[in-house]
DNA sequence: TATAAGTCAATATC
DNA sequence: GATATTGACTTATA
């Protein structure tokens, strides 16, 4: 034996012992060799939904294939195309889990939007049937849920629409906000009933504010039964805490108090720090209960005027 | 550092 | 019971 096969020789055993132990002495080598292609292929999946993949590369096209084969080919007038990207009513492979859509690719949704891109047209958004995947048929985890709903935006939302299309469908099928805001959004019922009610436009909003609303709309692209399926996870961590805060009371200004400060603000909306600290005293609150009076009601007046 | 925006969560209102 | 309002806190921005 030469020294090329020995080294070969003592790989091939070295990686026999290791697979035996992997498996067990009893193990099946057929079932295990089967599970470690599974982990492979969720990688390569994994590569696409994450990171992205050019049409012009060749794994592309082999990953089209293999996705392909689960999907059910529907073809009609209605469906051609409709995400105006080319590929004729079926979603592209990098699609495959749980709501990935196409005019939503992008590097991030939470960056400046770009002036020079030109603003695709899309009409009826939510018009068309998003498949169900594999994965509806089984649980869907938190983190999974995440991606999906996270996943970035390619451009502006229309975030009048999109609140309105969410309330739609929460009314539509007796869904409450309550539900809705922690389960999708998770956000508290009161959050959402403010910006839905007044949902600043979108160039208006910071990431953090987008974010919400690319919830909502990736929330909209999924089928029903995706949905629902959202809606009815069973929360597994937090809550605990939250009995163990004490409950504080909320501070309400007495109505003469209100009337006073209403009527400094319909003079004058920003106060300066002197009239701030008189204010203060003359109720015995502190200065930062006066600002944020002040800032309160400066950004709420400005929200209900939109 | 001041202000704006985002948010929570108590509680008022429907 | 569900939704709307709002005081106060946190984080981002100019």
């Amino acid at each position: 034996m030469n020294t090329a096969n020995g080294v070969k020789a003592a790989m091939d055993l070295e990686e026999e012992t290791t697979i035996k132990e992997l498996i067990g002495k009893d193990g099946d080598i057929e079932n295990a060799i089967e599970q470690a292609e599974i982990g492979l292929l969720d990688g390569f999946l994994d590569f696409f939904l994450q990171d992205g993949a050019a049409p012009e590369d060749p794994l592309f096209h082999l990953l089209d294939q293999i996705c392909t084969e689960d999907v059910v080919e529907k073809e009609n007038d209605e469906n051609k195309d409709p995400f105006g990207n080319g590929f004729y009513g079926q979603q592209p492979s990098y699609a495959v889990s749980f709501g990935h859509y196409p005019n939503q690719q992008a590097d991030s949704s939470f960056g400046p939007i770009r002036k020079t891109e030109k603003k695709k047209k899309v009409s009826k958004p939510y018009e068309i049937a998003a498949p169900v995947h594999a994965s509806v048929h089984r649980d869907v985890t938190a983190p999974e849920v995440r991606h999906i709903l996270d996943f970035p935006v390619a451009d502006a939302i229309d975030t009048k629409r999109t609140v309105g299309d969410v309330n739609n469908w929460l009314k539509l099928n007796g869904v409450n906000q309550t539900k809705f805001a922690e389960k999708v959004l998770e956000k508290t019922q009161g959050h959402f009933s403010v910006i839905s009610r007044n949902p600043a436009p979108w160039e208006e909003l910071l990431a953090p504010g987008r974010a919400v609303f690319v919830r909502m709309y990736n929330w909209m692209k999924l089928s029903d039964e995706e949905k629902m399926k959202i809606l009815n996870t069973e929360k597994v961590s937090e809550k605990k805490d939250l009995q163990e805060k004490k409950k504080k009371t909320r501070f309400t200004f007495s109505k003469e108090q209100m009337e006073v400060l209403m009527g400094i603000y319909e003079v004058n909306d920003r106060p300066g720090k002197e009239l701030i600290k008189e204010l203060a005293e003359k109720f015995s609150l502190s200065p930062n209960q006066i600002k944020d009076f002040f800032l309160n009601r400066r950004r709420r007046a400005k929200k209900s005027n939109l």
